[in-house]
DNA sequence: ATAGGGTTAG
């Protein structure tokens, strides 16, 4: 009975009817014990479990081998891996459960590589190694983001004979998440039963390594073989729609989930309000959100971020402070949602408050991005003195994302100093980021040192490393088109040029449009400023929308990079020209157009 | 009646 309630989850039945049968008199043996300990461990509840720990010492049951096992893995599930290890250490027998139990225990815990020495251990003592330690194992090289170590162990277990089906769906998101889609993509393929959890896998390594595309072809192909998604499914699916901010693929599991009934669970939820709000539609998020009763801090954090992403940082503070009300606990991730809407619209005294707060009454220790985040929030509103002071008192100077802060906030206030000592910290960190190098020769650019501009690009150029081009997407009909800055690779590349010319003339001759080539950050003839302006990639897709539609609905761009000034004033021309919305995600944040004015006043 | 691994949201 009690074994029962355990494998249900029924815990505190199980408890509770132990500690009856103890009252009636009845004895526990190794067997109630290990189910006590399964159910102490799966609750994380340490005092339950280290009672009955007493209990076997006291009645001699903690020399059984099972009754140790299970005494392992009740402690580290509690987290406890101090007691796990002495626990471990005096056994009297081990077995390869007891050695996929500790292997598992450190990869789940913040130490793989703890759990790779102990694997290689296991393999010199000559003990048995079978699938499941494999699996432990590579728990490990998926916390190790080790690729090399993740190739290693694929071709022991070949050798070996031990490959199993778990395993290759295991290996698929080992290697997703180690950036060796390719393995994995591989794997998948060649797997020849294949079901929701394969599929699943294969997305998420899509979806992981920035391929949202792939994934939702995916989705397809599961349709085609008639296997229904599960709601890990629908997790991938949302974000790749999130991704690649396609509406209509989001709306169309949505509505999946609506016929199925799926709507019940938070993880659920708190993808669907991000989805929304990364497609644009801030008002659907908040629907979602609305219907609300649980009390999971994921969703609300995902709304906070949500209304952070257009820009409403008022209503991100008022979401977490309705969250506070409700004695829901925010975590490091609602801080870095709600920092980062203060920094969207400059809220600087309220930013601090709230970093104070993380830290005196929630007692959060800042993880490096908080610290960027309050360095952005600061230097962007102009306060560069005050950033930099704090990046100096607070210990900053070695983590990379607080230089990148303090440097893109030199670039837009064209500040010399700062922005040299920035950029040298910078490239000195992280010397291998292209990013990092992009983002130096702009913040030269910006203060017109066109000669380090040049040998920023050289350096770069001279170590192998390359930018990600500069693109935008937009969805018409079923498809997501992309384009690249002067793309001439789209088949209707002629029109949309034409188009484009004679948006771009409209707005000269009646909107005052002037091309800025002070915007321009590559070292190039004036002619030549204004021609790279005008083949902006997001002004292209604005071409291509007025070609492919002639409806009032707003146009949506998505793109990987920041808007840039020019093309910021390009669209607000022209929404107000063309009497049409036009909605741009960049890569921080939302931007819409309207009547010629942008949500984001000027600011971002 | 009894112990160990796999897909997953902000």
């Amino acid at each position: 009975m009690i074994s029962g309630y355990v494998q249900n989850g029924l815990y505190d039945e199980a408890i509770n009817l132990f500690h009856e049968m103890k009252n009636a008199g009845q004895k526990p043996d190794h067997v109630s014990l290990m189910s006590m300990l399964v159910a102490s461990g799966r609750q994380g509840n340490l005092l339950n479990g280290t009672e009955i720990h007493a209990f076997s010492l006291r009645n001699g049951l903690d020399s059984d081998l099972q009754v140790g096992n299970t005494l392992v893995d009740m402690y580290a599930k509690c987290g406890k891996l101090d007691y796990m290890d002495s626990v471990f250490g005096r056994m009297l027998h081990r077995d390869s459960v007891s050695w996929t139990t500790i292997i598992a225990a450190y990869a789940q815990n913040n130490f793989p590589w703890k759990a790779v020495q102990l694997f290689y251990k296991v393999q010199a003592e000559g003990s048995h190694v079978d699938a499941l330690m494999i699996g432990s194992v590579l728990l490990a090289c998926t916390e190790l983001r080790c690729n090399l170590l993740a190739k290693e162990i694929h071709c022991y277990v070949i050798k070996r004979g031990i490959y199993d089906p778990f395993m290759q769906k295991t290996l698929v998101s080992v290697y997703g998440d180690c950036g060796n889609v390719d393995y994995a993509n591989s794997i998948f393929r060649l797997s020849e039963v294949k079901d929701v959890v394969s599929f699943t896998s294969m997305m998420c390594s899509y979806v992981q390594n920035g391929l949202a595309n792939e994934a939702l072809g995916l989705m397809l192909c599961m349709n085609e073989m008639r296997i229904e998604a599960d709601f890990v499914a629908v997790l991938s699916m949302l974000t790749a729609a999130a991704d690649l901010s396609s509406l209509r693929k989001g709306k169309e599991i949505h509505g999946f989930l609506v016929r199925k009934g799926l709507l019940l669970q938070d993880s659920i939820r708190s993808s669907l309000i991000d989805m929304y709000a990364s497609c644009g539609t801030l008002e659907n998020s908040y629907k979602v959100f609305n219907y609300l009763k649980s009390k999971d801090p994921v969703c609300w954090t995902s709304m906070i971020n949500a209304c952070g992403l257009h820009g409403c940082g008022r209503k991100a503070i008022d979401i977490f402070t309705r969250m506070e009300k409700e004695n829901i606990h925010p975590d490091h991730i609602t801080f870095l949602a709600v920092l980062r809407a203060c920094s969207h619209v400059a809220l600087i005294e309220d930013g601090k408050r709230i970093f104070k707060i993380m830290q005196s009454k929630y007692a959060l220790e800042p993880w490096p991005e908080h610290y960027a985040c309050f360095v952005d929030l600061l230097g962007r509103a102009n306060h560069l003195e005050e950033a930099f002071q704090i990046v100096k008192t607070m210990n900053l100077e070695d983590i990379p994302a607080v230089w990148c802060a303090l440097l893109g906030a030199c670039q837009v206030y064209a500040n010399k100093e700062l922005g040299e000592i920035a950029a040298m910290k910078l490239l000195e960190l992280e010397p291998k980021n292209p990013g990092n190098y992009v983002l130096v020769s702009n913040a030269y650019a910006a203060t017109n040192r066109w000669d380090d501009v040049e040998d920023v690009r050289v350096t770069m150029k001279g170590k192998g490393l390359k930018k990600d081009p500069a693109c935008s997407w937009i969805e018409v009909g079923d498809k997501v088109h992309t384009f690249i800055a002067q793309d001439k690779s789209h088949p209707e590349c002629d029109k949309i040029y034409e188009k484009l010319a004679y948006l771009t003339e409209k707005l000269e001759k009646e909107a005052g449009y002037v091309a800025q080539t002070k915007y321009v950050l590559h070292k190039v003839e004036e002619k030549e400023k204004v021609k790279l302006l005008k083949g902006h990639s997001e002004r292209l897709a604005i071409a291509y929308s007025l070609l492919a539609s002639n409806d009032r609905n707003p146009i949506r761009i998505t793109k990987n990079l920041r808007v840039c000034s020019d093309c910021h004033t390009f669209s607000k021309l022209a929404s107000k020209y063309l009497e049409r919305e036009i909605i741009v995600r960049d890569a921080k944040r939302f931007h819409h157009f309207r009547d010629g004015i942008c949500s984001c006043g000027d600011f971002w």
